[in-house]
DNA sequence: TTCCAGGGGTAGA
DNA sequence: TCTACCCATGGA
């Protein structure tokens, strides 16, 4: 296919799935947010590395154009989970309706979260952004993508995210000096070679339907350069929005609202009564409009 | 030069 | 379980 159409749920809105968080700032993804066009350089299971680009031009249809024919299917199943199209909001936005501070969130179609096209991506970009500032973030991430990412030929200037085979075949020495990540450079290139070696199941964690919430998040805190932040995080992007991602956000959010200075402990007993859903509230909770409401 | 950022790992108590 | 200390990087 080069196009192709997607049905999405009734309270979804692309706009502000993106809005959510800062993911779409991330290379390989560019948000013209002027038009409202998601673009994402993307290598599919082939090999083939394609642009692919993402609108909304009514509310419940996506159409995604690629810049060459490729797999549909492939195509649509990433896409529906970078956007989250099959996690189901219907519970969180009831609770959502009876509360001053999250009344926006149906409202306005927000709960879902911009993710990338697979968990080991999420996960080390996750780790990019501890103990760092968000500048750095993006710096971090975007000297992974380009020393290790595949060029994608319809826009010789951009790369995919390199999967883990990519990074698992450098030395750890050579993968540190290209990416300079810090001290972070273990974690991540262990992950990559935990995937490869079939030692660390990553992907097979999202789509294992037998564990519940706390196994996942006792998997997650096993890796590497994961604690209770990146763990909380990456539960959130898989639709487990039970634990508050405390970083120095929540503090300062927190610390306005009782006017003083908060512990972790402090930050999670103010989201207590948001049960089940306490990540998920924070991360709406302090949501301002970008721009007036139309 | 020093501090610190969308924390995590470790040792020791 | 809690605390103190260290961790690479680069901008302020």
């Amino acid at each position: 296919m080069r196009s192709l159409e997607l049905l999405t749920p009734n309270d979804f809105s692309l706009r502000e799935t993106i809005d959510a968080h800062g993911w779409h700032q991330l290379l390989p993804f560019v948000w013209d947010s002027a038009n409202g066009i998601l673009e994402r350089i993307e290598q599919l299971s082939s090999g083939k590395v394609v642009l692919l680009r993402i609108a909304e031009p009514e509310l419940g249809k996506l159409t995604i154009e690629a810049s060459e024919e490729a797999d549909g299917e492939e195509i649509a199943a990433r896409v529906r989970r970078m956007l989250q199209l099959d996690i189901a909001l219907d519970e969180f936005h009831a609770f959502c309706t009876g509360h001053p501070r999250l009344a926006h969130v149906p409202e306005r179609r927000q709960g879902r979260m911009l993710r990338s096209s697979t968990l080991w991506e999420d996960t080390v970009k996750v780790i990019l952004t501890t103990n760092t500032t968000w500048g750095q973030t993006k710096s971090m991430s975007a000297r992974i993508l380009n020393h290790f990412g595949a060029v994608c030929p319809a826009a010789p200037d951009r790369r995919a995210f390199p999967g883990p085979e990519s990074i698992a075949v450098v030395p750890l020495e050579e993968f540190a000096s290209a990416a300079k990540v810090g001290y972070r450079v273990a974690a991540i290139h262990s992950l990559a070679c935990g995937i490869c070696d079939g030692v660390i199941p990553l992907e097979g964690w999202q789509t294992d339907t037998e564990q519940d919430a706390f196994t996942l998040r006792k998997r997650l805190l096993g890796l590497r350069g994961v604690g209770p932040y990146a763990a909380a995080t990456l539960l959130l992007y898989l639709g487990r929005g039970e634990h508050v991602n405390v970083d120095s956000w929540a503090r300062t959010l927190v610390g306005k609202e009782l006017g003083c200075a908060v512990t972790d402990a402090e930050v999670h007993a103010f989201f207590a009564d948001f049960a089940p859903w306490r990540g998920l509230a924070y991360s709406f909770y302090a949501w301002t409009p970008a721009e007036p409401v139309k």
